[in-house]
DNA sequence: GCCAATTTAGCAGTCCATGCAAAACACCAT
DNA sequence: ATGGTGTTTTGCATGGACTGCTAAATTGGC
């Protein structure tokens, strides 16, 4: 019943057969997506591309949208391992730039996908949204740790400032992945993160100037 | 046809009846929300409440959570207003801080029920997310005014940065308003704001201390 | 009171999502 | 290989949001 985390390894026949039928419940809904719009594709169609009955779609994901997520849970256990096994010379921000670098070494390699996928979250309302929402689980796991860091209360306004800053950094860097290499490569990824954490430390800097931060 | 935006004056007999019915919808549905939850009502139960077959209440709002959201379209307005008409003497901040007071003194009449509608959108995930999305389009409209204020391009970093700081402290503030005169009134909306302006403007500081933005 | 425009209602339909129970299947021990 | 057992898949029925279309009711202006 329980998986014991090694991946790759020992998984049943069944297990095997399940992840297939996954992926291939994904990679038939994506190619639809992007060929007829995430609204333009039925729950019907996919499970019929994959060669499933439509009720058994909803074995695999909660909702249509979550096929185009499927990754966002295996996104958010590697940040918050990242973030929890930092070294103590570490702080949030060191362990969330060497998080983006191993991930953009990853994604390189699949970047049209990737790309196509964010301009389909784009310019897909829903998805948009959720995407929104999947930044703000990652905002609040970040300002979870920097308030560890500054030693402050979990939900005071400090750690908050900080992690809206650096996901606005984060979304800046998605943003320039859409767009590179149509033009130049335009600015790197540690650049903008760099000057996200610039900013953010010169802010932290002025806030230490005054009173510490009272109260939750 | 065209409203000429002089409000309670001169609207037709028909437009008067239109405004009571979309405010007879608007409170019949929120009484209900707040009774049985959101997921828990129906648009059926909504149209009966209010009188008016389900269908039309398709024709007042687009979707059952617009209800919830109905005043964020003027809110965004005010908010485009302000910042456009601000002084030379202010910059967006300056206008922003105005702009919640304002907001403050009108909400402070009615704040019971903005507090149980704001536990509403909180603990209905479809709610939330669309506030976030709500919350996005702020960020942007902010961002643009920063960069006028920067002087520098709308898609660029730093007034990304900002704004994001920005409106993690407008969400702060309507968490505060959340738990306020439970316990003692916390700390005041000024105060939380400052902070936010101490940060950021401590953090646009550091920045300039570099080389300029490059890049949109 | 009548005409024209607009608002409301009813109806049929699409689609996402869920519960339930039967069928198909895979795994195991014998 | 065979039957028992647990799991996966499926079909069926249902509920609920939302839309397009068309007919009816209402309203404002004359």
């Amino acid at each position: 019943m329980y998986d014991r985390g090694v991946p790759g390894v020992s998984l049943g026949l069944r297990e095997r057969k399940k992840q297939r039928t996954r992926d291939l419940i994904i990679r038939t809904a994506m190619e639809l997506f992007l060929a007829r719009g995430f609204d333009g594709t039925t729950v019907a169609e996919i499970a019929e591309g994959a060669d499933i009955s439509p009720r058994t779609f909803f074995g695999y994901f909660a909702s249509k949208e979550d096929v185009v997520f499927h990754d966002h849970d295996e996104l958010v256990a590697s940040l918050v391992e990242r973030i929890r096994e930092r070294a103590a010379s570490e702080d949030a921000f060191d362990a969330l730039r060497a998080w983006v670098h191993a991930l953009d070494a990853e994604a390189a390699l699949e970047s049209s996908q990737q790309r196509a996928r964010r301009r389909l979250i784009r310019d897909t309302p829903a998805l948009s949204a959720r995407d929104r929402g999947n930044a703000a689980r990652i905002e609040e796991i970040l300002a979870e740790a920097v308030a560890q860091d500054l030693g402050v209360a979990r939900h005071s306004l400090r750690p908050h400032l900080v992690s809206a800053a650096a996901v606005a950094g984060l979304d800046a860097i998605a943003r320039l992945r859409d767009t590179a290499d149509e033009d130049q490569p335009s600015r790197s990824v540690d650049d903008v993160l760099d000057e996200a954490l610039v900013f953010l430390q010169g802010g932290l800097a002025a806030l230490r100037r005054l009173p510490p931060d009272r109260e939750a």
